[in-house]
RNA sequence: GGCGUCGUACCCAAGUGGUUUAAGGGACCGGUUUGCAAAACCGUUAUUCGUCGGUUCGAAUCCGACCGACGCCUCCA
């Protein structure tokens, strides 16, 4: 099955056809860096990588980028609070973000551009909106001039008309934006010299403004959460398409939203649970499969049972895998009938749920046959190939599974001394060293092969 | 107010016109196995998909109304 993506273009699944045959580019709105980032701003983030790694199951190479907004009406409120600088307030928040993407085994980015680094391009980018009557001066202030570009409204139909109140800046229409901010005093030291005066650029154009540096204003794909696709994304766009004949991009992706409590998760309404905390407490995997185990464009509710059925779910997938010897890395990756319907899952908009689904049916059907002792090498093969598969997805697998884990001596002794008392059937003294290297962080089943250790997760 | 999304078992969550008289995970109960435990296996838990109508040979899936939850329209992943 070719892969198909939701476009919110069309509101429609279309089939994915990139630009190049080769390579496929694409451009996700990043972090603003003004405070540690939340689970829910992290569901967005995976979900990036989802695709990028979904789009290298389909034989593409990628290049992607994810900006760093680090000017932000926000930032400036942090630094004036902290008496900071702004270099010192975004880079302790990009650093924070760099490591937990790391930690969330998000896969690097080919780019990550910082807001910062293209003022000058900004204002070059602005100038040629006024040269073509796009955008007007007011105050200090440049404004898109959104009658001028009547394609506006890809996202949404635009009824408003202006009105007095929502009008203190005196902007022609409502849904004019900001492409430049007039400096006030309370930026401090924060702007940058332009024709126009002091200012900074607005949000909408610093995100135009990198892609157009980094991709020549042409994308693939361009992702984000739903809460940016007005007006930030429709903004985005207008304002270098209107400059351009060709589209920004060909799809649009939108993640939902993770709520709490019904209710979306954001740092102004201050209901949000912090990815930092939730690391520590349940590990990396476990909130990186609690991410990927709904469908990106599906509402979900934050909760700790969640994570605790995850939990329950890797440490299946774990004991699975322990089944199978690691111990050739480069299998070759032949795909078969299960392996097809994963992938199928996956190419059918990101349908991770899904393909999750099909991964725990196939690990059943051969715990049946572990268990009845009938499992053959066609199906070690197929386990060690899906195994791998399911991991160059979703990439939860523990990595002691994924080598031939060597046991410590002091283990190992334990071990033999636990065999001779069961050999005695001295229960008691079997059992106690049972807890024994229990307490040294590894487990011990008894099977019909004799004691299994296996490292506690 | 305008625009939009969603409502599937005890919980989570796929499925969006016929091979689904509804995947998968968690939970519960019973069984096999085991010195015990754990794991694994077997069996049980939605004749039903918010409600009521309609279209159709056929609907959880399409249409309408209603009820409920949420999002965007203002900073926001």
């Amino acid at each position: 099955m070719s892969l198909k993506l939701y476009n919110s273009l069309s509101s429609k699944k279309e089939i994915f056809k990139s630009i190049s045959d080769k390579i496929v580019k694409t451009y996700g709105c990043g972090p603003t860096v003004y405070n540690d980032p939340h689970i829910g701003n992290f569901r967005t983030f995976v979900f990036y990588d989802l695709l990028n790694r979904v789009l290298q199951l389909n034989g593409y190479e990628t290049e992607t980028a994810v900006n760093i907004t680090d000017i932000d009406d926000k930032i400036i409120d942090r630094v004036n609070q902290e008496n900071s600088s702004l270099k010192e307030i975004t880079s302790k928040y990009e650093l924070s973000f760099m490591e937990l993407s790391k930690s969330l085994k998000i896969l690097p980015n080919n780019h990550n551009p910082r807001a910062t680094e293209y003022v000058e391009e900004m204002i070059e980018f602005i100038q040629a909106l006024i040269d073509q009557n796009l955008a007007y001066e007011m105050n200090g202030n440049i404004f898109f001039d959104i009658e001028a570009y009547p394609k506006y409204g890809k996202f949404i139909n635009i009824k408003d008309d202006l009105e007095a109140e929502d009008n203190e800046l005196l902007k022609r229409n409502r849904n004019d934006f900001t492409l430049w901010k007039a400096k006030k005093d309370s930026d401090g030291n924060i702007f940058w010299e332009s024709e126009w005066g002091k200012g900074r650029p607005g949000w909408h154009t610093e995100c135009a403004v990198m892609i157009k540096m980094l991709f020549d204003g042409r994308l693939d794909i361009h992702c984000g959460g739903v809460d940016l696709k007005f007006p930030h994304h429709e903004n985005e766009s207008a304002q270098i398409e209107a400059l351009q004949k060709h589209n920004l991009s060909n799809y649009w992706l939108h993640a939902e939203h993770l709520n709490i409590d019904d209710e979306k998760m954001s740092k102004s309404s201050g209901n949000f649970i912090d990815v930092n905390n939730l690391i520590k407490e349940n590990g990396s995997d476990v909130v990186r499969l609690f991410l990927l185990s709904a469908h990106y464009r599906t509402k979900v509710s934050f909760s700790q049972k969640k994570l605790d059925e995850c939990k329950k779910m890797i440490e299946k997938i774990n004991r699975f895998a322990k089944n199978f010897k690691f111990v050739n890395q480069s299998i070759e990756l032949k795909f078969s009938y299960d392996h097809n319907l994963f992938i199928d899952a996956l190419n059918d908009d990101l349908n991770t749920p899904e393909a999750i689904g099909v991964f725990f049916s196939f690990i059943s059907e051969m715990n049946k046959k572990i268990a009845k002792n009938s499992i053959n090498k066609l199906d070690e093969e197929k386990s060690l190939v899906f195994l791998k598969l399911f991991n160059s997805i979703f990439d939860i697998l523990d990595s002691h599974n994924l080598q031939d884990h060597k046991i410590p001596k002091n283990i190992q002794n334990l071990l033999i001394s636990r065999q001779k008392a069961r050999e005695n059937q001295d229960w008691k003294l079997s059992d106690s060293i049972r807890d024994k290297i229990l307490s040294l962080g590894w487990h011990v089943e008894d099977t019909s092969s004799g004691q299994k250790p296996s490292k506690k997760n």
